[in-house]
DNA sequence: CACCCTGGGTTCCTTAAGGGAACTCAACTT
DNA sequence: AAGTTGAGTTCCCTTAAGGAACCCAGGGTG
């Protein structure tokens, strides 16, 4: 089907779409972050065709979220998490820990976090970047920002 | 074109991505969270076609994320956040706070968030659950947990 | 009472994206 | 010289998204 670019749209939850919204692509993320890095094994792990692989991977470099470099004399080559992709993981463990919560079931969370500040398994919890108190969906107020226009 | 369903894998990312993955979903939670709660200020919110919006609030009602409510005699319905639906505007903030940080630009950010318990203008930042220290992506390890299976 | 309006969808057709298997290609290894 | 491996391309098929037109229930209006 052709899809609507979100780019454009003033709005910032749209725009990180653009960039890792498309399907698979955070599941790409999740592989190179937990180190799957090589076209064929993420291939493997993910069952995602080739085809489509080949098209986020290029997609998520242009973008700046990964970056591929050789590891071979050989024309070999992994993928790696810039500092911009680094920062999409606490994403990525916000929507682990949803899942773990509502839809893990009686088998329990698939994958735990262990934080190595304290060495215990944890998971992310939101807080706000001024007084550390939680921050969920009622405890903030939305208000137009200077790129509204 | 046919789409691998993710719900199988174990794996809460791809579990989460089954409930809110597909094109459009996380914009129309945000609209239902910003309080656009009807089919047609969704529609023309976000542009989105017709037949599409119909099979995402039926998928995101069917998946508890959101209720349908009647507001009026006549057959007219809003779009309301469930509590689990409530408990992903928490990603819906950091997909948000990823795109003001990257994707911003010169503009600066399309929508501010004021915190209520300190009244002032923040953006989530992850923190342990155990410890409150902070919670990136170079602070964690992953483990197999009871649901690896 | 006949007509129009509104919100909330459904239908239908076109276009393009995902699935998947087969194929390519460069650089080793045997 | 032939085989192997990693990393993609190519091609065909199916199905989802876009988009405009249509439908329908329940008011309101003249």
């Amino acid at each position: 089907m052709q899809r609507t670019r979100f780019g454009e749209m003033a709005c910032s939850i749209a725009r990180t779409l653009d960039v890792i919204g498309e399907p698979w692509s955070p599941l790409i993320l999740r592989d190179v972050w937990a180190g799957v890095r090589r076209f064929d094994h993420i291939q493997a792990d993910l069952g995602i065709s080739r085809k489509v692989l080949t098209e986020r991977l290029n997609h998520l470099v242009e973008q700046g979220v990964l970056e591929r470099l050789p590891y071979d004399a050989r024309p070999r080559y992994e993928y790696h998490l810039t500092v911009k992709g680094a920062d999409l993981v606490e994403m990525l463990m916000v929507m682990a820990r949803w899942g773990d919560r509502w839809l893990a079931g009686e088998a329990g969370p698939p994958v735990l976090y262990r934080h190595h500040a304290c060495g215990r398994i944890g998971h992310v919890d939101p807080r706000c970047s001024h007084c550390g108190e939680p921050m969920h969906a009622d405890d903030v107020d939305l208000l137009p920002g200077p790129g509204s226009a």
